[in-house]
DNA sequence: AAGGACGGAATGAATGTTCACTCCAAGACG
DNA sequence: CGTCTTGGAGTGAACATTCATTCCGTCCTT
């Protein structure tokens, strides 16, 4: 960008302003995301972000810190990308599909982040989070996630299952995250066909029947 | 070799047939599935199995070596679970649904085994034996999983959604993993009437939708 | 020229693997 | 029967490697 390089004309440091730090962070989401937190050494990281391994330390205090601030900052962006348009006036049908499309959408375009985040969800500390019910709040302290609401509005309404909420959840997310997973490993073809299909047969596992059991 | 080697009685060894390589075993899947494969030194499996580190070279070539026999038997062994008393005579729903109570039956009684699979499956060398499609047919070869029969036949006689297998297979099991996992780490307690109704709900998930659609 | 950002060699701790040794059960020999 | 020999399972300290973190010389900016 710019050229005149030097001479001014970039008003910060010359090459990179910030630019280093996004990328030992990006850096690390990939390569976490698929060799784990043990199975990707510090030293992988600053060759993957094209800096010296002393870099990373001028950056962040130490290897827990970054990982930390990665799952702080991609876990927020994730639930953002689930709010984002989310309209609490629509139907509980609307609302439920809106949600697991975002979801899809975010695993297809956020394949590294996507497994970031499961894989931090996962590990011993992840579980202590989700235990404590601390998680991200990003500054919306108390706030369910939309999909809870959903859930909680829509058995109200006895449009959803009297199910416990982790069963909802489960029946909801579990299978797109399956899905998602195979479509980044490349064992599948995501198409928007299979996208729609899927999720409509998300709310037919959560929906309460209309006709005849069986 | 062989000679009576004295009065047959106790065919074997004094005390410890191959008792030490079960404990290694056992140690193995238990840490690995809470702590990771690179979380996991080889010193803390010996000390967990109650065995001197040389010990477990003397059974397994190397570490990785260690792991995949564990990957192979418990595959292995968690199909033939699958198997069990499974009838292909009966209607496609009974044998949906018998095949997840087997997979949440599984998931709950060998919680190890469970998310050791889990990880395996997911990690780098997971994946290229999925996409190579080699996994351990236990002898079968070229035998489909019988999730895989039933979906075929489901959806010949229009019982099972036309979606791609994929996509099938992500929505009977997702929700059964996700479920499992949480009460492995004790976020929740999976009672009968709980795991029966998901069961239900990953029924109406895949089956073709009998009344009005909506 | 001063000061800080940067890279990467240096460092010490941790890990996977090896090896020289111990120990004990099971024949061999009297 | 009792003692000696032996072979191999078992062990954990030692070794080589890898890792996270630190440190220092270099270079860029001002």
């Amino acid at each position: 960008m710019n050229v005149h390089s030097k001479t001014q004309a970039a008003p910060r440091q010359q090459i990179d302003p910030t630019d280093k730090r996004d990328r030992i962070l990006q850096a690390t989401i990939r390569l976490i995301s698929e060799y784990g937190f043990h199975g990707t050494p510090v030293s992988m990281i600053a060759k993957d972000a094209g800096v010296g391994t002393g870099t990373i330390y001028r950056y962040f205090k130490d290897k827990d810190a970054l990982v930390l601030e990665i799952f702080q900052q991609v876990n927020c962006a994730f639930k953002k990308t689930l709010l984002h348009e989310y309209v609490v006036s629509q139907p509980i049908r609307d609302r439920f599909l809106h949600l697991c499309r975002d979801i899809f959408q975010y695993g297809i375009h956020n394949p590294y982040e996507f497994k970031f985040i499961e894989q931090f969800y996962n590990s011993p500390y992840g579980t202590t989070l989700r235990r404590e019910k601390l998680f991200c709040n990003c500054g919306d302290p108390g706030q369910d996630l939309p999909l809870e609401q959903v859930f909680a509005a829509g058995k109200e309404q006895n449009t959803i299952k009297d199910l416990p909420l982790a069963a909802l959840i489960a029946l909801a997310i579990g299978p797109i995250v399956f899905l998602v997973k195979d479509s980044i490993v490349g064992l599948i073809q995501l198409d928007d066909a299979t996208i729609n299909a899927t999720m409509a047969a998300c709310w037919d596992a959560v929906k309460v029947e209309t006709g005849t059991s069986k």
